[in-house]
DNA sequence: ATGAAAGCGCTAACAT
DNA sequence: ATGTTAGCGCTTTCAT
């Protein structure tokens, strides 16, 4: 039988549509508080469920925002740390009753084309977490009038964004490796598209220069935040005359490709080779030695980011957010093998 | 301004809505070539976008599908498990041009209250990870007419299924341990109202007998598929008298975990501990040693149920699947020590 | 206090 | 071949 509408409950107590919606609603209109009971009886009765597309289409209010992540090529889904991070929105969101979209079909488009397919998903609002777009591509889904907010990435100033401090974390992270003896120190990056890869090098290169530590060009690579690249910095600081005696990498995933590259080829760490992460996702502790790391708070800062974004459906202005770094220190960092001797 | 709507487009050109809705459909009502030529130009001109929502109101089909995990407490998101699911279905959902909806609040739900929550999604099916549902749960939402698919659930027969050969895993791996000359073998399973766990400790069970390995209830523990589970694990055979020489475990998460707390706790692996995992997720493989593992193709598996999802939408009839298998082996599995000597 | 009715954007049955 | 119109289920304005 088709599903129970609020004209089935209308005709069964004989009163108009409009005093049941109210009474459903609980107003703009009052209704008595007599009237009131019963069209709530037997809406349970009848097991009446509203139906949110015909509601949408007056209201224009979905309750279900947009998700887009940063694309890994193919693997669209793979990171621990949009696993952290959809931790962090599943919890916010739930307690505001809302429901998550996921894109599909978002990879690899930019600009107008992109702006249609978030118009396409009909929703609220879209969250960018660690996007690898332009800020022109930003500048088109503001002008399609699509609120949206920005975590780990740069909008351009057209929206609020919630960032890491990577600067401290880096500074921190150099002070440790300086304060152990480190003169040799690399660098993996990520991809300059992504905002967060081009602050942690600009970052690295600062926090080097204010601990005196050498910034050699052969010992700073450019990876993606895979695995792989972590694996393929190895190998290109491996055929090094004098390779860094300390790495830093720019997630941990790459530091935990390195980590296993290094162990596969006979390194011990941290005694041939410190290594220092950046986000404390899951990864970072289960290899062995547990990997030292950048810590930023993933969730919290998705959290935050839907906080924000409903802020911004309703029409409120929000600042954005710089929340804090903490470096977690466990085994893969020591002074250097040649210091020790 | 407002949205353009086909409305617009009509009066644009002088025609009528149904001319423009069904030139914009390509049917089913034939459209002259060079009207539809215009309708299109016009559409495109007037940057014209479907509301897919007024559609839904009518068709009844919205191409969006729900996502319902196994959920470990708090933690929705946060298992390998899915991430390699979502990618698998990602990708089939994008050739389709379906998105997804994330429930975020589905969790601890059951029976009527969970078909409730389903049905608020207002999707055109929804698709179970790895489901801690009873089949009791797959009656109501069966009866509340969603059309639903599981994978590695059981549905009480109400719908199609994709699951894994577990019995072939379970016994290659056994087989393996024999082959090395294990006869200590332990197992950490998963909760029992998961399918695959209940199934994996039954095969597990069963190959043990078939190999004539004694079945010592001390050395199976009970998990919940997390890292700490088999931390737990560990600690439990680690007391023992006589510990397991080898440990089969029911997902990779716990076989990380075993191994994480055998290596903190100095036990040399495979020499002292052989473990096998469960799945072939990225964990199995970063971590030194690699883990050996029983490969599911949890992509594959979760693009398949998509594709069965879609025929149950359209309301076709589909078989269950069940994939294989296949035996990883890597570096956690060798002689047990005290045969080596 | 409450009923009637307009209309959200679209599809499809019903005209012509 | 194409225009007119009745809804889909709901909210809200306008009457009464």
């Amino acid at each position: 039988m088709p599903p129970v509408t609020i004209k089935d409950i209308a005709r069964e107590l004989s009163i108009s549509v409009s005093t049941v919606s109210y009474a459903l609603n609980g107003g703009p209109r009052k209704v008595p508080a007599e009237v009131r009971e019963r069209v709530l009886a037997t809406a349970k009765a009848l097991n009446y469920r509203p139906n949110r597309m015909a509601r949408f289409m007056i209201t224009g209010r979905r309750h279900v925002i947009g998700l887009v992540s940063m694309e890994t090529g193919e693997e669209i889904y793979l990171s621990p740390y949009l696993q952290m991070a959809m931790n962090g929105l599943a919890e916010s969101a739930a307690r505001a009753r809302q429901d998550f979209h996921l894109f599909t079909r978002t990879a690899g488009l930019h600009g107008v084309a992109l702006a249609e397919a978030l118009l396409d998903g009909q929703v609220d609002g879209v969250l960018f977490l660690a996007p690898i777009l332009s800020v022109e591509d930003f500048r088109q889904i503001h002008e399609a009038g699509i609120p949206f907010v920005v975590v780990g990435g740069d909008s351009g100033g057209l929206t609020a964004e919630v960032l890491t401090d990577n600067d401290t974390g880096m500074h921190e992270a150099v002070a440790l490796l300086k304060q152990l003896n480190h003169t040799r120190v690399g660098f993996v990056g990520g991809q300059p598209g992504q905002r967060d890869a081009r602050e942690r090098e600009k970052a690295m290169r600062a926090a080097c220069a204010s601990h005196g530590i050498a910034v050699v060009p052969e010992n700073w690579h450019e990876g993606d935040f895979t695995i792989e690249a972590g694996e393929r910095a190895f190998r290109h600081f491996a055929q090094l005359t004098t390779p860094p005696t300390a790495v830093v990498c720019a997630n941990d995933e790459m530091a935990v490709g390195l980590h296993r590259a290094a162990q596969v080829a006979g390194w011990s760490i941290p005694q041939s080779l410190s290594i220092i992460g950046f986000d404390d996702t899951i990864s970072s502790r289960i290899v062995t030695p547990a990997i030292t790391t950048i810590r930023q708070p993933i969730a919290a800062m998705a959290s935050a980011a839907f906080s924000v974004l409903q802020e911004i459906i309703e029409g409120r202005e929000v600042a954005s957010q710089v929340l804090p770094t903490q470096l977690i220190i466990r085994s893969s960092t020591s002074r250097p093998k040649e210091d020790t001797l």
